[in-house]
RNA sequence: CGGGGUAUAGCGCAGUUGGUAGCGCGCUACGUUCGGGACGUAGAGGCCGGGCGUUCGAGUCGCCCUACCCCGACCA
């Protein structure tokens, strides 16, 4: 009734933000471009979390926490990084306020302005490769392998819930080796931890690759990337990871003394994703009706809807149900039990689809009698009716079908909207019909990049690792090719 | 940051030529309902985003803020 949300057809950009607001992922909040992301989106990304946390620890990662605010001199300390990351931060100017003379509540106390201004760190490579000058003194120090779980700021101009919001979650590990070859082994890695995670639990399918250098993170020689494809045809970046060669090292001067004498720089990497991955989640799979989340990351997987018009009803119910209930969860199921009395079934199984929970029991009187359940799937919304005793064993089985199904039909849709091109014509025509990801041949030069994103809004995403070798032209230029790249409109 | 729009009850909206507010949903109570978004009855709930003006009188007119949405530029 009052939840409804607009169609994806009739404007995608309201349909996603409809659904993050109505699904209860994340509101805005009384300070521009930061949100509040409430408790059940806040429980989605926990469960990211947690299971980015454990892959990070299984790679040897620890854990660490540096601060918030940064010294402004420290961005002036790497040029690349300057030129990337100099704009678009909050500043701190002043530790204190006072009480307004004028009666008016509080202002800032002019006296209490600080020496150095503070920046709030857009990322951390400034400060962590400060502090890892104090942790590094010889080979034996290294490799440093460490995560930080933090929230940064960048003031965007234009903010949209998780796919960009001043302030953001995320984590950001920051590595630091002994030679090149680790470094850049330590960056492969990750880029592919981001990978299974994005294709395994999110079921989302993403691309691997490398940025181009007018794509690539500012400090960084190599920045490797997922890239994803939502439901409009549009493109987006899903997690990166940097190699960074001695740049940060050379700017904080950070060495180390090696096994055979030398005094050499430390090699970093250093690799991200954001709560931007919710925003990855509700466009990739989510359908008119409400959210589709994946079994995996389901803060709620399987809801049971007793319908009853008695207590003692209930009651008869509930005995039957909640040993179903138990032995779910004794095999890792999150099960929500709805037994409010205020809502009727046909309300209930309308949140629970915007809510995007996998999976719906209904039991009522007439399955008590037969001893069934009836079970029905978010994903294509097909009801089943199943013997009471062999539900456990269906819903488990089902869960891994939700998971697996959702999976294939992004990877379908994908397959669908990734297109060849061969002509510039041909190219510009698939971005305005069809949407996608589209393969063409590019003269590997920046200029050509800007050109092309200047007339089409089209970047290029990603050159795809293993990109099979294929002597073609430039769409643009016409100058020699050897490889497709793969091109899109992206968020 | 440029262009356009919006701001009235928790949410979604209406409010004619200026005369200090209504509707639907939701909420509270009671009753009837309950296999796809129930219904009746009785209630509660608003300094009309903020400020300054014009006026006897402003939700309504003017100016200035602020926030949000859409389209750009920028970016994860």
């Amino acid at each position: 009734m009052a939840k409804e949300i607009t169609s994806r057809a009739d404007n995608y950009s309201q349909w996603y933000n409809d659904l993050v607001i109505k699904a209860g992922l994340a509101d805005n909040s009384a300070v521009r471009g930061c949100m509040v992301i409430k408790p059940y989106g806040y429980a989605i990304w926990e469960k990211m979390q947690s299971i980015l946390d454990k892959k990070f620890k299984e790679t040897g990662h620890s854990n660490a926490y540096f601060p918030l605010f940064i010294p402004k001199s420290f961005f002036s300390k790497e040029a690349d990084h300057v030129e990337g990351f100099a704009k678009e931060c909050a500043v701190v100017t002043h530790y204190r306020l006072k009480n307004d003379p004028n009666g008016k509540g509080v202002v800032v106390d002019d006296d209490a302005k600080l020496e150095e201004e503070l920046i709030v760190r857009p990322t951390s490579e400034t400060i962590i490769w400060n502090t890892y000058k104090s942790w590094i003194q010889s080979y034996r120090d290294l490799p440093i392998l460490v995560n930080q779980w933090a929230n940064v700021v960048r003031w965007e101009m234009r903010t949209r819930l998780f796919l960009r919001t001043a302030e953001f979650l995320w984590q950001e590990g920051h590595t630091a080796h002994a030679t090149k070859e680790e470094a850049i082994e330590e960056t492969n890695k990750m880029v592919h931890v981001y990978a299974d995670f994005a294709e395994n639990y999110m079921a989302v399918p993403v691309i691997i690759g490398n940025k181009t250098a007018n794509e690539r993170f500012a400090g960084a020689l190599d920045t490797l990337c997922i890239e994803a494809l939502m439901q409009d045809g549009k493109a987006l970046q899903a997690g990166t990871s940097h190699f960074l060669g001695q740049n940060f090292a050379k700017a904080f001067d950070v060495k180390f003394a090696s096994k055979e004498g030398s005094l050499d720089y430390v090699w970093a990497s250093s690799w991200g994703v954001s709560t931007r991955l919710m925003g990855a989640l509700v466009m990739a799979h989510s359908d008119d009706n409400g959210l589709v989340l994946p079994p995996k990351l389901a803060p709620i997987q399987v809801v049971i809807v007793p319908i009853f018009n008695k207590a003692e009803q209930l009651s008869v119910i509930s005995e039957k149900v909640l040993p179903i209930k138990k032995q779910l969860e004794a095999r890792g199921i999150s099960v929500q039990f709805d037994d409010r009395d205020n809502f009727k079934p046909g309300f209930k199984f309308a949140e629970h689809e915007l809510k995007g929970i996998p999976v719906r029991i209904a039991i009522g009187p007439r399955d008590v009698d037969n001893n069934t359940l009836e079970i029905a799937r978010r994903d294509t919304l097909e009801k089943k009716v199943v013997a009471s005793d062999t539900a456990v064993d269906y819903i488990v089985d089902l869960l891994n079908d939700i998971q697996k199904g959702i999976y294939d039909k992004a990877f379908k849709y994908r397959a669908e909207h990734t297109f060849k091109a061969d002509t510039y014509e041909e190219f510009k025509q698939i971005l305005d019909e069809k949407g996608g990801f589209v393969l063409a041949h590019w003269d590997g030069t920046p200029e050509t990049e800007t050109l092309i994103k200047e007339e089409t809004k089209a970047t290029i995403r990603c050159i795809p690792f293993d990109n099979p070798q294929e002597n073609g032209v430039c769409i643009r230029t016409g100058k020699p090719s050897t490889q497709r790249v793969l091109f899109a409109r992206a968020y």
